[in-house]
DNA sequence: GAGTCAACAGACTAGGCGGTCTGTTTAAGT
DNA sequence: ACTTAAACAGACCGCCTAGTCTGTTGACTC
């Protein structure tokens, strides 16, 4: 039972730094010092390895550093900010950053591999439910402008973060986070609440 | 002649779709109908093959979708937009669309290749150089708010621009780019010039 | 028409890949 | 003590891959 976990955990750390198609079963197994015999008793292949990954790692991973974060009741904008702002700050503090672990498998399964992209797209999904109800419901509070599109917002916001974490694994990473802050700002204020022109 | 230019576009078409160490050589001749003699004679390797690639189609490439459109004297907000609306729409229309091309090279080489990730980031600063520029071109002439951080800018567009063809490679693609210009005319709203408060 | 060389063809090799299969160890049950 | 089976070990297989090497073709020269 903890050789399973362990498995995981490794699989997970080779497949985001060397991608899945590029890390062999072997690769783990020798950072494990286990045999093949091993592997193959807890899974049915590398496939179904990499769903239980899936389901066991990555969705909880996604799920307490983008999704528990805005859960709150106060203002989803502020929330956001923050999670985005510390999600940020791990990858640059991680010397060893390859972007967002989500994106990068869309990215290389895109078009390849129908199951896991299958399993992939439910998380991006529930990220992106857990976005539009959170930033509805800072409407409803009086957080959020009366006119403003809900789920274009979390699509904005999906991409921009998306894509920055690509642009962070080049140079400067704090500097870009810190220009992607400052604009994310400039964007959110011009979609909270107006005051009430006197 | 002919050959080589043939063997990089139908490279540069399988790699986009299959991704670069999922592609063998192999793959890229037997749709061309030649053999490996040919392949080795004019490359020297299937890495040197691909960063010629990347030099004379990837880089004309992203240079006529993305950098040429925004050259104009006009509004840089304006002509940004436009060019992101276009480059959408080809990607909508595009049953077979893997992303962007330039973003998911990155992905895929990010920390596996430094050869290749120097040539790369290399088209990444260009476009980044003439967003700035055309920005800053555009605060000169009064179309931008005198506050506004170009440098920021340039980073939060190509952060959203890489993120939404992610996106858009899942579930309606159409609505999500509809979403998408939305929220970016909305922030585009936010740093344009102030009319004077009379 | 003999020589030359660019532009290929295709057999070949060494190594890596996912996956299989036959063991062996170890601990618990009876 | 004997059985049973979970949890592995590791040799092995067929296939694929980047790259090599020895040819062959055909146009062009002199």
């Amino acid at each position: 039972m903890a050789t399973m976990q362990r498995m995981q955990t490794t699989g997970l750390e080779l497949f985001y730094a060397k991608g899945y198609y590029n890390t062999s079963v072997d690769d783990i197994l020798k950072k494990l010092e286990l045999s093949k015999g091993a592997f193959y008793y807890h899974f049915d292949s590398k496939e179904d390895f990499f769903v239980q990954i899936i389901q066991n790692l990555l969705a909880r991973k996604v799920y307490s550093s983008l999704i528990e974060p805005i859960e709150g009741h106060e203002n989803p904008l502020t929330l956001i900010t923050n999670c985005f702002d510390e999600a940020m700050e791990t990858a640059v503090h991680n010397e060893m950053d390859f972007g967002c672990i989500l994106s990068n498998f869309l990215t290389e399964f895109n078009g390849k591999n129908e199951v896991i992209m299958y399993h992939l797209n439910e998380i991006v999904t529930v990220w992106e439910v857990n976005l539009i109800s959170a930033l509805q419901k800072g409407k409803f509070n009086g957080y959020l402008d009366r006119h403003v599109d809900c789920e274009a917002v979390a699509t904005f916001l999906m991409s921009s973060y998306f894509g920055v974490r690509i642009l962070m694994t080049g140079l400067s990473p704090s500097a870009k986070k810190y220009r992607f802050m400052t604009q994310l700002r400039q964007y959110f204020k011009s979609i909270e609440a107006k005051p009430i022109t006197v």
